[in-house]
DNA sequence: GCCTTCGTGCAATAATATTGCGCCAATGAG
DNA sequence: CTCATTGGCGCAATATTATTGCACGAAGGC
């Protein structure tokens, strides 16, 4: 893992289309060296897929909405089981549990506040564990990176 | 906009390395329709670009954070001026302004604490606006996709 | 019913990825 | 200090894959 490697990864992580030689001129590399390089990045698991990303708004999810969760029960057990029924719903892109004052944080694409609604339903209300959630609709985005520095 | 471009586009969000020929199979057409369709999939924006994503455990910014920001003045200067703030930072991968009980919201990508210290230090003391917020760390990760499902 | 438009598959071609090989630099053992 | 070994490099040949030209057929407008 050196500065080339590196600046491969970097250079992916913000177009993953570009030809094996264009990238290999742009580090210094011969495109065959450059090619086992990023061969190797990816067999060893730094780099975990190659996707294609869609504009938000030219799709038909175009909203996007940020939950907090407060479960009632906090064990390891109903905690395991809340993300479980947020994993499995299409609308949320993002499921993490957290620290803090709530317990469960989660990303929503949505088609429309009836989605939203619907949704409510199946994750916050009758026997889910909810005690409380907090919702926060996305007015507008300064960032969206899928980078990670290195 | 048919089934096969849903098709596309779906597969493609997961696995953008795949061959065309390979693609083409799958959603059951010719290769030279296949890239054709993809090709204007691209071109209409609704492919905004393909990206390597990085395994974040793998990698030195490895903790993530969530932080919730509430605002001293919420005029649309002071909105703007604190995202453009926030953005500037490497550390931060998304910043949205939102709904509810706080104005922005932010994903942190961290290497350790420290980072977060210097970080607080930049975005939410001393002159930059900010009245409170509050961090979660997230603790386990249930779903993390950059798919949007069509 | 005919013409136009659009998307398709096939086959040829162009571009790109991949591999074999010989070379050089760094490393470690004797 | 020297020599063998290892690992990564570039070049050039080869294999794979993307791309294009073309003719055909279905759908919709007149």
């Amino acid at each position: 893992m050196d500065r080339l490697d590196r600046k491969l990864l970097n250079l992916l992580q913000r177009n993953a289309a570009r030809t094996n030689a264009d990238l290999a001129d742009e580090v210094g590399l011969s495109p065959s060296s450059c090619l086992r390089r990023i061969r190797k990045l990816r067999r060893s698991g730094i780099i975990d897929r190659t996707v294609a990303i869609l504009n938000a708004a030219k799709t038909e999810r175009r909203l996007k909405a940020l939950v907090t969760v407060e479960l009632e029960l906090h064990g390891e057990h109903h905690m395991r089981r809340f993300l479980d029924l947020a994993v499995a719903e299409e609308a949320v892109s993002q499921a993490y549990a957290v620290t803090g004052e709530v317990d469960v944080f989660l990303t929503l694409r949505l088609r429309d506040m009836e989605e939203f609604d619907a949704l409510c339903d199946r994750l916050f209300r009758d026997q889910t564990n909810v005690a409380r959630f907090n919702t926060m609709m996305v007015i507008r985005t300064g960032k969206d990176d899928t980078a990670i520095r290195l």
